[in-house]
DNA sequence: ACAAGTATGTTGGAAATACAACAATCATAC
DNA sequence: GTATGATTGTTGTATTTCCAACATACTTGT
């Protein structure tokens, strides 16, 4: 079975992607000639999305990768997201009519995208409403989803200092793992880049902390310690 | 007119607020009749959303004022946003069931909730649809609201210095505007508290820039300079 | 076991930032 | 007009961070 107008996409795939999941491939027909979504393919290279445009749909990747760029005043390029085959992009501006993009979609190569009008989304139709609000509750939650990882973010890059970084960081792991020893998803590098900081000075800081008594560590497993050590 | 089960709340007041917005007061009753809100009182200091709760409703501050508070594994407390009247709190939270909450709701003064259980507002009934529709549209505008405000403060936040803080918070605000002439809501204080760096070496670097010729200002007012200067 | 590559820790000097303190300018109320 | 307070710019010093370079593990494939 595939996707109607479009014979490349299944059912099985779209039932995976965070906008489908939870419709079954008995479902998805009903959904999707309701939805009318429109394919489209782009080259290498090939802009997607226009910087300043004013977008209504969602787009998700079928197949290839779609890259988010940004271009300031001056004209320099800033990669800001990767997007694969089964995400969606443009969700925060397909919501909010007369938002104009800040950012760019470019296919990073050959690539196939479904877009699907927000109006769409949210419109009830009699035959498909069930599905609708499965479809809703889904970008609500991507959205969500989205949100609390960016506040997440941002309230340890708002701490000045390296080592307030990382210890906003390790709580908010310790917290989240609901145990003072816990695994973190990173390597010393990519934390580095997560957190915003220079790899070595915060391997530096690190064992420094280490040193005063405050965590223990091990590769990617740490200990934080709530006894006061002088 | 006032909202059903609770006297203090009026249609007048609903119908401006984030949440129900687009609709009118004749609409209102009907609506609220369908997605039942609870209303709560609640005293200086009290407790609203405890860290750890897994919640699945979506609060609306009607009267006083609400603190979001961050507690780390050591204890320190972090206030993380103030929400007033007619202001939406937990919906991140509250569409992402299992999702526990990071940070706690405190009544900074004596306050007056509504609560909305999210299920009702997704969950479709013969007599409102249309409502809903509304309802589910302001969630996810006020969602991606908030999306693209802590995308553009963390896109100038990941910049390593304070000279590149600067200019990705310049350019896009001269972007917005449409403009290489243009005014910033902040004052050198509420700037450098925005960019998490200190106020007198932003300012100081500011300066460092208008002498190089990159750029010109007064007060609030900002112009970037495309050419290049020697 | 070995080699090659990756990840992590360590160091020193250069550069940037924070901090404190103060000067200059602007805004407001009286 | 003057006094008061707030905002902005300036400077020097202490601290922190960055950067580059290297040492030491640890991994992986052969």
């Amino acid at each position: 079975m595939s996707a109607q107008g479009n014979p490349q996409v299944s059912y099985a795939f779209l039932k995976k992607t965070s906008l489908f999941r939870g419709t079954t491939e008995a479902e998805l027909p009903t959904l999707i000639g309701c939805i009318a979504p429109s394919y489209r393919d782009f080259a290498k290279n090939e802009i997607i999305l226009h910087q300043g445009e004013d977008i209504t749909s969602v787009g998700m990747v079928l197949s290839g990768r779609v890259q988010i760029i940004e271009e300031d005043f001056w004209g320099n390029r800033n990669i800001i997201a990767d997007i694969w085959p089964g995400d969606i992009f443009g969700e925060s501006y397909a919501f909010l009519p007369g938002e104009l993009l800040r950012v760019s979609a470019v296919a990073d190569e050959a690539s196939a995208v479904m877009l699907v009008d927000a109006r769409h989304m949210l419109e009830i139709c009699s035959s498909a409403c069930r599905f609708h609000t499965r479809l809703v509750q889904n970008i609500l939650a991507e959205s969500a989803k989205k949100n609390l990882a960016l506040t997440r973010k941002l309230s340890h890059m708002s701490k000045r200092s390296t080592r307030e970084k990382l210890l906003s960081y390790l709580s908010g792991q310790s917290l989240a793992a609901g145990s003072d020893l816990f695994k973190i998803p990173f390597n010393r590098q990519q934390l580095a880049d997560y957190l915003c900081v220079d790899r070595s000075a915060m391997s530096n800081e690190l064992c420094k902390m280490r040193d005063e008594g405050m965590l223990t560590f091990d590769k990617s497993s740490f200990q934080l310690k709530s006894e006061i050590v002088i």
